[in-house]
RNA sequence: GUGGCCAUCGUUCAACGGCAGGACAGCGGGUUGUGGUCCCGCUAACGAGGGUUCAACUCCCUCUGGCCACCCCA
């Protein structure tokens, strides 16, 4: 009765005209059943890990003011210059699809005077985030992260927290990552290492032995030129002068403390002199969580997993007041693919599951009403309504892996009864039918303690 | 953005310059009040456009998309 043939032939358009359906944009993805179920165990883990911690949830317009990443990300970022989502909307602002989470939540900060709530103030944020990249497996163009940014706190705790928090993350993902960490220090020492470096650079003629990408680096983006791939540069780069030995007195101490914080909590981390990331605003810690489990030996670098590290003068330079402030961000896609790849089990079903299954019109309603009174009782029960053969419904029914199916016909309409059928054995018993939830009760409880 | 590889039913894997085939899934039937096994059947694809050719899914070009490396990043 309610199967209905799509039109072979619709009249209403000349026959000849092939309709071409749409597809998705490039880099851009569907989550189909299967997938989010992935998706369900990752974000399960990160808002229990956030509220374990004392983070609490926000969440931001996609579509932010272009100049806010401009000024934030930086407009010398890659990020920035060549991958952001902007146009100008129809009463004429310069917006983007925002490619980044912090600058949302820095804004969001100032805007809403959160420096006004007990500091330090700490934020979760799941959403997607938009970048123009070319394409390829963990690079999308649309992308989500798990982030967590802590503002108010200066202290090197919070650093540790943050990271604590990124390596539980995927190790109670039971995914292998490893804890890059470095030290960038303050405008002030690295201004001075960036001196030293570059002097390094020009002695010798290193700078002429370096790949083509490293020279036009060289005047570009100095750290830069520590974490290239090319052998020739990682020889010159073994000899460089490492920044840890050029931080003051205060940046020292708390990288310092920052470490032994997370000796504390037994997180292994491997110190990286040579870990730098994309984005200006970063200053003392900095890491990145790497997959452990791709050889290291390559001298390739793996993508990231996730990264983070503090931003003491964001705040400020986005117009509010010094605020110290350190985050991470984690590649939900990036995170699902490692699950993958290491098939770790799924979360097994719901439990106990009931079936009700009816046969003819006034089954159907009898069944409807039982149906509700069972799912609002709390029980795990499923139907299909839709269908009306029997076959289906037990088709379904085992689909679903349910236990036992409630069958109700008309015979049992008649006499006021329901049949419960046990799936694995087969074997079906009759019940009275205003007895029904507790007979499904007894037969789950499986030791005959429950009394109908 | 640069360079390279690739593109067949929903999925996966075949084949061929001349009829596109299997497996899995889906749907229907064997069993019109009974699922899981089995048997039978059906549905369903050459990414798009152009060119070469008597003939193109096959060869060539363009586009689109995917993958890999780089840039960069999650």
């Amino acid at each position: 009765m309610s199967k209905i043939k799509p039109e072979k032939k619709n009249p209403d358009r000349p026959s000849s005209k092939k309709i071409e359906p749409f597809t998705r944009l490039r880099g851009m993805k569907d989550i189909l059943f299967e997938e989010y179920r992935y998706w369900d165990i990752v974000l399960e883990k990160a808002l229990d890990l956030a509220k374990a911690y004392g983070f609490r949830k926000i969440e931001t317009p996609i579509l932010e003011n272009q100049a806010l990443y401009e000024r934030s990300t930086g407009q010398a970022t890659d990020i920035v210059s060549k991958e952001m989502y902007n146009f100008i909307d129809k009463s004429g602002e310069k917006v983007a699809l925002r490619p980044e989470a912090t600058p949302g939540l820095v804004r969001s900060y100032i805007e809403h005077g959160m420096f006004n709530l007990p500091q330090p103030v700490r934020m979760a944020w799941i959403g997607p985030l938009f970048r123009h990249e070319k394409p390829q497996t963990g690079r999308l163009r649309q992308f989500w992260q798990f982030d967590l940014e802590m503002f108010g706190e200066a202290g090197p705790v919070a650093d540790a927290q943050i990271i604590q928090i990124a390596y539980h993350f995927f190790r109670e993902l039971q995914i292998d990552v490893q804890v890059q960490i470095n030290s960038i220090g303050c405008p002030d020492c690295r201004a001075a290492y960036l001196e030293k470096l570059a002097d390094f650079y020009r002695e010798r003629g290193r700078r002429a032995k370096l790949c083509e990408d490293c020279r036009r680096r060289f005047g570009k983006n100095l750290l830069r030129l520590l974490d290239c791939k090319e052998t020739q540069c990682q020889e010159i780069r073994a000899e460089a002068p490492q920044i840890v030995d050029y931080l003051d007195e205060a940046c020292r101490e708390h990288f310092i403390k920052v470490l032994e914080y997370l000796d504390e909590v037994d997180i292994p981390y491997n110190l990286n002199p040579f870990l730098v990331r994309g984005l200006d605003y970063y200053n003392r810690t900095i890491f990145e969580i790497v997959s452990a489990d791709v050889p290291q030996e390559g001298e390739k670098r793996q993508a990231a997993l996730g990264g983070g590290g503090r931003y003491d003068y964001l705040v400020e330079k986005m117009g509010g007041r010094p605020t110290p402030a350190v985050g991470f961000g984690a590649g939900i896609e990036r995170t699902i693919l490692k699950i993958k790849e290491k098939n770790i089990p799924l979360k097994t079903d719901a439990g106990k599951i009931v079936f009700i299954a009816q046969l003819g019109e006034q089954a159907k309603r009898k069944a409807m009403i039982m149906f509700e009174e069972m799912r609002r009782a709390g029980y795990n029960v499923r139907q299909l309504f839709v269908k009306d053969n029997l076959k289906s419904q037990l088709e379904e029914a085992d689909r679903l892996g349910a236990l036992f199916t409630v069958i109700m016909g008309q015979k049992e309409i008649v006499d006021g009864t329901a049949l419960i059928r046990d799936m694995e054995s087969g074997v079906q018993e009759v019940v009275d039918a205003k007895k029904i939830v507790c007979e499904v009760e007894k037969r789950f409880a499986n030791n005959g303690q429950v009394n109908c």
